[in-house]
RNA sequence: GGCUCCAUGGUCAAGCGGUCAAGACACCGCCCUUUCACGGCGGUAACCCGGGUUCGAUUCCCGGUGGAGUCACCA
C-alpha cells in the first residue's frame, strides 16, 4: 500500500509540513523549573466544585514556579455546545479567583500558542493525522454506528473485550482501491490509530506501560491495543488526539486532570510515542464527592446542583472562603500552615502535588461553613458590605435598595461584636448573613421564637412594661443592665445566675430569662448579639416601638 | 464482566516497621459570661478481613471484601 497516495486521497487540502508547527510554537522561554499548566473545560457551561479544585492545582503549580497557566476550550463535541458557556466558565472561575495568563478569554484569544479553541485548530490536527497516515500509523474506517454495535454485540456474546482492535478492526487493512471506491461513493469515515499494542496473547505476555504520576507515583497498566478514533467524521479530533497535539504544541509540562482519565492513559501514552513526543507529567487528582444529611453519599459529578459552582455563588459564599476550604482538602498540611500563619495570604502557602490526597474526598459542608466563619471574621465590614450588595444585585435584587439606602446602618450591623479580642464568628455566607441580620429591617422582622417556658405570658408583659418605663437610650451598658437586674428581682427572678443555681426553688428563673424576653421582643428570636449594642444601632424610636408591639 | 484507582474515628486527614495511633470539622460535657454567640478546657470515637515477610506490622507483599472510576465519532 502506498501510504503517501492514501494520505493525499484523504487529505488533499492539507499542505503544511508538521515541522512548520514546531516552528510556530517553539519551546517556551521560561526559567528552569517553570511549569506550564492548562485548564481544558468543555463548553457545556456547567462547572462544578471539582473543576475549581483542579483549577487551583493548575494555577498554583504554574504561578508558584513562574510558569504559565492558560485556558483552552475543548469544544470538539459539537453536540454539547451551550450558548454563552465560555463566558460563564470564565466569569465563574474569575469570581473564585482563578485567573489565566493566556488562552481563551472574554475578549478572544491572548497568547502566542493559540488558537485556544480546539474547534479552530482543525487544520493543525489534520496535518498531524495526515503525517500518521503517510507513515501507515493511521487509517480510515468506514464503519457505521450499526456495524460498530454489531461488533460489540458479538464481542459481548463471546465474552471478549469490547472495542475496535486486532481482529475486530475490520477496516484496518482495506485496500487502496476499496478506500477510494468508498470515498467516491461519499461514505463518511473516521481516522483511526493503527495501534501497535496487543492483548491477544497470554496474559503474562501483555506489555505494560509504566508512568510516573505527579500525585500517585508510578502507575503501571496494560498497554493500549485499541484502534481509537483520532479524527471524527467531521474532521474534528477526539479528546485523545486533541490532548496530545495541543499539550505538545502548547508546551504543557503538567497535565492536571481528574482520576476518571486514568483508564485512558495508555491511549495517550501510545499516541505520544507514535508522535515521537515526550510525555507531559500527568497529575491525576482524586474525585471530589459529597456528604449529605449526615449520611455519606458518594456521587459522580455531573448535573448535581449541589456541586455546581453557581450554587455556592448564589448562596453567597465568599470566594476566599471557598478557596480556603478547597486548599485545606487539596493539601493535607494547609490547615497546619494556616494555624501557624493565620494572617498570611493564601498564595504564600507552598503547594505541592506530593501532599495531595489520592483517595476520593467527601465534600463537607460543615467544614466549609466553619472555615468560612474564620475567613469572614477577618474581612473588614466595608468590604463585606460591598460583597453583600454585589451578591444581592444578582441573587436578591429586592434587597439592594435596603442595603444601599443606608450603608452606614449596614456597616454598623456587620461590625456588631466583631471587634476586640474575641470577635463573634457568626457570619458564614451572604444568604445566611441576611437571615442573621434580617431583624434590623422592619419589613423582614418577624417573631420566630417563643418566650422561655418558665416565663409566663403575664410575667413577660410585666417585664416588658417595666423595661419600657425605665428605658433610657443614653444609658451605658452597665446602667442598662442594672435596670434589667432590678426588673428581674422585682418579678421574682434571680438577679444573678449564680444565685439561681444555688437556690433554684426560690426563683422563677434568672436574669437571663428576663433578657431573653426582651431579646425576643426586640429581635424576634432567642439568639442574637448583645442586646444593648443592637439597641444602639436600632435607635431609640425603633427600640421602644418594638417593645410596645409586644405588649 | 474486563481494566484501573482507592481503603486510619461520622467527615477531612497525619503516619511512611517499634507512636499511649497527631490535628481539624461535627457531636457531648464543663468553665467563662447579663442572655445568644465567641472563647477556654475536657470527652466519646479509627488502622476493612485473611494470609505471609519480620524479633515486631496501621505501615511492606499476596489474596479477598468494600467503595469509586472507566470501557463512544463525550470530554
Amino acid at each position: 500500500m502506498d501510504y503517501n497516495k492514501l494520505a493525499e486521497l484523504l487529505f488533499p487540502h492539507i499542505t503544511k509540513d508538521p515541522l512548520e508547527y514546531e516552528a510556530i510554537y517553539p519551546e517556551r522561554k521560561l526559567p528552569e523549573g517553570a511549569k506550564v499548566t492548562r485548564l481544558g473545560p468543555s463548553p457545556t457551561g456547567f462547572i462544578h466544585l471539582g473543576n475549581l479544585y483542579g483549577a487551583f492545582v493548575d494555577e498554583r503549580l504554574a504561578h508558584q514556579s513562574g510558569g504559565v497557566f492558560y485556558l483552552r476550550i475543548e469544544d470538539t463535541d459539537d453536540k454539547r455546545q451551550v450558548e454563552g458557556a465560555v463566558e460563564a466558565i470564565i466569569s465563574s472561575l474569575e469570581f473564585f479567583g482563578v485567573t489565566f495568563d493566556e488562552g481563551a478569554s472574554m475578549e478572544g484569544d491572548a497568547g502566542d500558542y493559540g488558537p485556544y479553541y480546539q474547534s479552530q485548530r482543525a487544520e493543525i490536527y489534520q496535518t498531524y493525522v495526515k503525517q500518521l497516515v503517510q507513515r501507515g500509523q493511521a487509517y480510515p474506517c468506514f464503519c457505521t454506528e450499526e456495524e460498530l454495535n454489531a461488533i460489540r454485540d458479538q464481542q459481548e456474546s463471546l465474552k471478549e473485550n469490547p472495542g475496535y482492535y486486532g481482529k475486530w478492526a475490520k477496516h484496518r487493512n482495506l485496500s487502496f482501491e476499496e478506500i477510494q471506491t468508498r470515498i467516491d461513493q461519499g461514505e463518511s469515515f473516521v481516522i483511526r490509530l493503527r495501534s501497535q499494542g496487543t492483548h491477544d496473547c497470554p496474559e503474562e505476555e501483555i506489555r505494560t506501560i509504566s508512568v510516573e504520576d505527579g500525585i500517585r507515583g508510578v502507575l503501571s497498566m496494560p498497554e493500549n491495543d485499541q484502534d481509537v478514533v483520532l479524527l471524527k467524521a467531521n474532521g474534528i479530533p477526539t479528546y485523545h488526539f486533541a490532548h496530545v497535539v495541543d499539550d505538545h504544541l502548547m508546551r504543557t509540562t503538567h497535565v492536571v486532570r481528574g482520576a476518571e482519565w486514568l483508564p485512558s492513559l495508555p491511549i495517550h501514552v501510545e499516541l505520544f510515542q507514535t508522535m515521537g513526543w515526550t510525555l507531559p507529567i500527568y497529575c491525576h487528582t482524586a474525585q471530589l464527592m459529597k456528604l449529605e444529611d449526615g449520611n455519606k453519599r458518594k456521587l459522580s459529578k455531573r448535573k448535581d446542583p449541589e456541586l455546581s459552582l453557581d450554587y455556592y455563588r448564589s448562596e453567597g459564599y465568599h470566594p476566599i472562603a471557598v478557596r480556603e476550604y478547597l486548599l485545606t482538602i487539596l493539601n493535607s498540611n494547609y490547615e497546619e500552615w494556616r494555624m501557624e500563619n493565620p494572617d498570611a495570604p493564601q498564595d504564600a502557602f507552598e503547594f505541592t502535588v506530593e501532599k495531595m490526597s489520592n483517595s476520593g474526598t467527601l465534600f463537607d459542608l460543615d467544614k466549609l461553613n466553619d472555615i468560612s466563619k474564620d475567613v469572614l471574621v477577618k474581612i473588614p465590614a466595608d468590604e463585606l458590605c460591598r460583597f453583600l450588595t454585589k451578591w444581592a444585585r444578582t441573587y436578591r435584587p429586592e434587597l439592594v435598595k435596603l442595603f444601599e439606602e443606608n450603608e452606614d446602618y449596614l456597616m454598623k450591623i456587620l461590625n456588631l461584636g466583631r471587634s476586640g479580642e474575641k470577635p463573634r464568628k457568626d457570619l458564614i455566607f451572604a444568604k445566611q448573613i441576611f437571615e442573621f441580620i434580617s431583624y434590623f429591617y422592619d419589613e423582614h422582622f418577624k417573631r420566630e421564637d417563643a418566650y422561655p417556658e418558665n416565663v409566663s405570658e403575664e410575667d413577660a408583659k410585666t417585664i416588658l412594661n417595666a423595661y419600657l418605663c425605665t428605658y433610657r437610650h443614653q444609658d451605658d451598658q452597665t446602667q442598662w443592665f442594672n435596670k434589667i437586674r432590678e426588673i428581674a428581682a422585682n418579678c421574682g427572678y434571680a438577679a444573678k445566675p449564680k444565685d439561681y443555681k444555688k437556690n433554684p426553688d426560690q426563683y422563677k428563673g434568672h436574669v437571663g430569662d428576663v433578657s431573653t424576653v426582651i431579646r425576643i421582643a426586640l429581635m424576634g428570636r432567642a439568639m442574637s448579639p448583645d442586646i444593648w449594642e443592637i439597641q444602639q444601632i436600632l435607635g431609640e424610636e425603633k427600640t421602644k416601638e418594638r417593645i410596645k408591639k409586644s405588649l
